[in-house]
DNA sequence: ATAGAATATGAGCGATAACTCGCTTTTTAT
DNA sequence: ATAAAAAGCGAGTTATCGCTCATATTCTAT
């Protein structure tokens, strides 16, 4: 009887009771990241407050890592799903209008859990995970590119790559550390989208 | 006989040789941290690479939080001092030279030991240490609001509170991605500061 | 020279972490 | 009804980590 893998994890959950499973791993490990951070986030706790045997989460996830890797996955889908919606209208606008468009996606994707979002972003670098979040910015990087390109009788640009560098990278800090830093008032955030947005538009229009 | 502290900590090292300990122990920690991460840095490696004992690692730091903290704050000191005497010039300048004199210390300050900046910065804000560099920060912001104030003939700006944390964001975001992506051909520095600036002056002076 | 203070040592303790494995229970398919 | 596959279980293994302490060595002052 070739019996093989007990204990090598399984890939999939095929049963809807496994994908419950599952479910519960990944909210569990959130919860315990936000409330209490990374260290505290040992596999037995997240099995326990999963209401899951220790046993069953590595019948699905691998490592702890993997585990991680799968909650910061879920969390990008999400905001993703977030930005693609508003971001297919705003590409096809002109850069007054555009870069205000960018701005407020950016912060309403950075506004999705945001408590996560931190504590994501703050403490897990360390696993492989980091990758993930330098491909994702490399896509914004990428597609903020081509609009220029595609505008540059707009703006003025001399180098739409180093542009797109200055625009992301500050786009991305402001809102970061904007909705991040419980100074975010609905009206302390509209006025931070201004500001935003007109330093942005005077960079790019000289 | 009123035996008190062998094993709680010593505050200071007084003679010639602990004061090599306690430095070897920083310089290792440093090491460690830059080539392996944070993970890999138990006490007893450290104390290992240092060539000293854990028991004397012990001696003068409390807990491995502090030697880290110890390491923060020795590196956050060197950053002062190539920042300190470009500063007290730079403020008593007009805005358009003040600007690309701020944003020409910040990378130059990126520059004390980057691979070091970059693992302080990404895996540490577990340690208390997370404290020191948000006061860091906030003195940065303090300065640059005081001296907005004091050129607000200059510039125009509504909310100099506001327009701080908007400058010293973006700068911060520029340099830090700059120097760490290791896209920092002198060239290319000298172009990221040219658009840093224009980017900076094109927003306050409206 | 010598006593006491400062410094250094490292085996080992207690705690906790990630992860395994033999076994039971539930579901699916026949 | 029943056998096999899928899912679930949790005590226990292994490893390492931060840290202690009893003891040894070196330095300073008299």
């Amino acid at each position: 009887m070739g019996r093989r893998p007990l204990t090598k994890p399984r890939k999939d959950a095929s049963q809807e009771r496994s994908r419950a499973t599952v479910d519960a791993l990944l909210e569990a490990t959130a919860r315990i990241l936000v409330r209490e951070g990374f260290d505290r986030a040992s596999t037995n706790r997240i099995a326990d407050v999963a209401g899951v045997s220790i046993g069953s989460l590595y019948q699905y996830f691998p490592s702890k890592e993997a585990l991680v890797a799968a909650v910061v996955e879920r969390h990008q889908w999400e905001i993703m799903q977030s930005a693609r919606k508003d971001l297919a209208v705003i590409l096809a606008q002109p850069v007054e209008t555009a870069m205000r468009g960018i701005v407020t996606a950016a912060v309403n994707a950075h506004r999705v859990d945001p408590k996560l979002h931190r504590v994501l972003a703050e403490q897990i670098p360390r696993v492989g995970a980091l990758e993930r979040l330098a491909a994702f910015n490399r896509e914004n990087f990428a597609l903020f590119k081509t609009y220029l390109e595609n505008h540059r009788d707009e703006v003025r640009v001399a180098d739409p790559g180093l542009a797109s560098f200055v625009c992301v990278t500050t786009i991305e800090a402001l809102t970061h550390n904007a909705v991040l830093s419980e100074r975010l008032s609905g009206d302390a955030m509209d006025a931070l989208i201004d500001e935003a947005t007109r330093l942005i538009l005077g960079y790019l229009k000289a």
